[in-house]
DNA sequence: GAAGAAAGTTAGCCTAGGCTAACTTTTCGT
DNA sequence: ACGAAAAGTTAGCCTAGGCTAACTTTCTTC
């Protein structure tokens, strides 16, 4: 059974599952069914079935009971969609928001976040950690004024 | 058969359609199945067995063959979606985005954006719209330099 | 008013992604 | 080495939301 070439763009539940691998990759060594669960808050039989899922869409190679390691195209789509959940956090952290209401919030939109729209984000925040006194107006909520100095 | 409260946080799919039945409502008056089925690209058999579902929740009053209107349950949440639809919208014009980036990303964003998230970038927009060479800069993607007014 | 087209509905089906329960394998502690 | 616990897998099921085909109703044209 030869793996299908990812036609589809991937999935939100694929994304998810790809950034949290790769997460417990990077912090741990390796990615365990128990620990893909409890960062998702879903069922190991859940993840056991997306796991296979995957393999068999050739993103992560997988063997019964010995575990799993990504392949150089669901490790792409891992880096990928981790760049983009840390912009977002970054740039909501920067206008000042809490911890919790980012994380639910990245979580949901990162999945829908084009190219041109990452590096434009990229370019703001960029230049709003230039800009603390601007930072401190927007997160005030003071509204803006007309300001005399446009730059 | 009582309609259910809206216990759960409504779905994406639900926002979606609530989203342009009352968009629909406001252009021509009437939300036929035929329109909605057309601009979420989805079958009249697909809104139908919907549009059954959100009377059955509250969110619409329906009538076989005869049409249907938003509850005031449905057209607030319509209206919240609508408002976070122009809102991102607004945000990633002002960022030089174009319409069909804008588009495809703020259809999938909207359903994810916090109503704290909603006022900060509330709150960015309206001053990012009085800096023009601040958004010169950014949406030229010249890196930001340290500048000597802050502000 | 009749016929055809368009709109709308019902019935049955599908996929994605989740669930529980039962079972299997591995790990851990003694 | 053994037994229990933890981890992992399989099987069967569910929901949300979509599909097609067949059917029903409404609208349009003559």
């Amino acid at each position: 059974m030869p793996p299908k070439s990812p036609k589809r763009p991937a999935s939100s539940a694929v994304e998810d599952y790809l950034e949290q691998i790769l997460e417990l990759i990077n912090t741990k060594g390796y990615a365990r069914v128990v620990d893909i669960a409890g960062r998702l808050s879903i069922s190991q039989a859940s993840v056991t079935n997306m796991v296979q899922k995957l393999d068999a869409d050739g993103l992560l190679k997988y063997e019964k009971y010995r575990g799993l390691v990504l392949t150089t195209a669901g490790e792409e789509l891992a880096r990928n969609i981790t760049h983009r959940h840390q912009l977002l956090t970054d740039f909501l952290q920067l206008l000042g928001l809490a911890p919790d209401v980012i994380h639910h919030d990245v979580e949901g939109m990162e999945h829908h976040v084009s190219p041109e729209t990452v590096h434009a984000i990229e370019s703001l925040t960029s230049h709003l950690k230039r800009r603390p006194a601007l930072l401190r107006g927007i997160r005030s909520g003071i509204p803006a004024t007309r300001s005399r100095r446009n730059f």
